[in-house]
DNA sequence: CGGTATCCAGCCCGATACTG
DNA sequence: CAGTATCGGGCTGGATACCG
């Protein structure tokens, strides 16, 4: 669907508000990081914690809870004698890899030729 | 395309890169509004700044040379007795409507469902 | 193990005032 | 008209230490 087509048939404020949405829960240092981990399975605290890197717990507990808060990510605690804690992807979680495939595309094809992301981050 | 024919043949690294440019070059408070405006045409800056609503003139200054240092717009000075200047999309900016666009879709999909974009979502 | 509590630096963004 | 200069508040994210 283009643009032009779009925004005949919905107001430009929902446009706004809606792509915002997206950008705000995506927003963060280590937002896109951890939804992509956590496509690749469930994981625990401290595993999320190894993989990513250079988070600080702190961080990752905010960036967790605030994927929670959104929907896309459960946090499952599991009984036992010391603490457990699994995350994984919501449904919501798991639709949202769309625009996530849209905005890597994307990027492969116009930015990546380019090298243009290089320098962005240093992982 | 799915996520995991994704990552079957690009790196995880380079989807994560790759995305969290796309992500960095939406983040901020107006990126995406002046993005949608300058989608339906060339505007003076004098234009953006009352067509955007209560952004300051630093501000959009801000947003819009970082959206040309990334490419995204044009600016263009209007030789003349007065200082004209007008911005308008590249064709990478124009491209960039197309995971717009499927964020935005994604979010009216799964966000207006539930009300106002500014609300948390339930699991 | 899976967090909190505290402190703190840096940056994003706005308000206001001034300029070629 | 299209900015720049300056000031400052608020939020983000890291460092470190402590806890059930």
């Amino acid at each position: 669907m283009t643009l032009r087509a779009m925004t005949d048939e919905a107001g430009d404020i929902e446009m706004i508000l809606g792509t915002r949405a997206v950008v705000e829960m995506l927003s963060g240092k280590w937002n896109v990081d951890i939804l992509y981990l956590l496509a690749t399975g469930t994981r625990r605290y401290s595993e999320v914690l190894y993989e990513v890197g250079e988070i600080s717990k702190k961080t990752l507990t905010q960036t967790l809870r605030a994927l929670e808060r959104d929907g896309l990510v459960v946090r499952r605690e599991i009984p036992g004698v010391v603490a457990r804690v699994e995350y994984s992807l919501t449904p919501l979680g798991w639709s949202i890899t769309e625009p996530l495939m849209a905005m890597y595309e994307w990027a492969a094809r116009h930015l990546s030729a380019a090298g243009r992301y290089g320098e962005r981050l240093a992982a």
